[in-house]
DNA sequence: AGAATTGTGGGGAAAAGTGGGGAAATAGGG
DNA sequence: CCCTATTTCCCCACTTTTCCCCACAATTCT
């Protein structure tokens, strides 16, 4: 489970740190891959990446529904790891991807961890409290 | 079950002490997160936080939704613990949110705790009374 | 009244954030 | 094919922050 919200620099070199309750439940190495639908990057455990790529293509049902299906997801998508001080490299096209500057918001999302650029994540994130309170209000939780 | 209203201090580091009848019921650590609606730190023992995630989770209809919704709930939450003292640490952001200072309120809300800062706590009293008083008028009670 | 628990404050050790340098690998040109 | 230039990766170093422990004052309970 990640969960919080932190701000990080984004070095010259493309490297990020995650926050080290992140870095623990991901030992085994991390995918990073284009946000679907957002603009922002998004970071899987591996475990949960394979979990989820078998999942969709488990649901494909045509054979040119799943090629396009591996270009969009597979085709963006990095393995990678951790440095010693515990940063993953971004690839450029990647951080262009998500307009990411020098500065990135490592958001915990239940089961994947995102990055966004500081304005992204300012307007998602409004837009995602409204969506919130209004599920909230009306299922009376 | 949390009751009561108790006044603490917030020192140069950002801890609050519980009421140690509160950390009775919260030895398992606490996950920290925005009040929903309200301008206050909500604070839940660990096993209702993962309730209460759960079942907001299950209500999203669709991909995107789900999404949006993990970034809103998870995004601004802190999992963290007692210190040998009993307190708690918040994190900048969150007491900036709610605008705690040197002094925060610590309020049993059944189910879990809030912290509102004075000047909060003292607004959302006064109409949170005035409501109430209406609400029990309107149903005669 | 005495003892234990609680509120409050601070200090020191450990960990985390940030930046940079050098070796290995890659790619390109002669 | 070899040499050179560039990039990538890994390691080292420094600064700041966080966490954990200790200490004292005040309050509560017995």
């Amino acid at each position: 489970m990640f969960f919080g919200e932190y701000p990080y620099k984004v070095d010259e070199k493309g490297r990020v740190p995650l926050p080290p309750k992140f870095r623990r439940q991901m030992k085994e190495g991390v995918i990073l891959a284009k946000g679907m639908g957002e603009k922002c990057i998004a970071v899987y455990p591996a475990a949960e990446w394979t979990r989820l790529s078998d999942s969709l293509a488990a649901k494909a049902v045509t054979q040119a529904n799943l090629r396009k299906l591996n270009r969009a997801i597979f085709g963006s998508a990095f393995s990678t790891s951790f440095d010693g001080q515990g940063r993953i490299t971004l690839p450029y096209s990647l951080r262009d991807y998500a307009g990411i500057g020098d500065t990135a918001i490592v958001v915990g999302a239940n089961k994947c961890v995102e990055l966004w650029s500081e304005d992204e994540w300012k307007a998602e994130k409004t837009s995602a409290e409204e969506q919130a309170s209004q599920i909230i209000e009306s299922f009376g939780v």
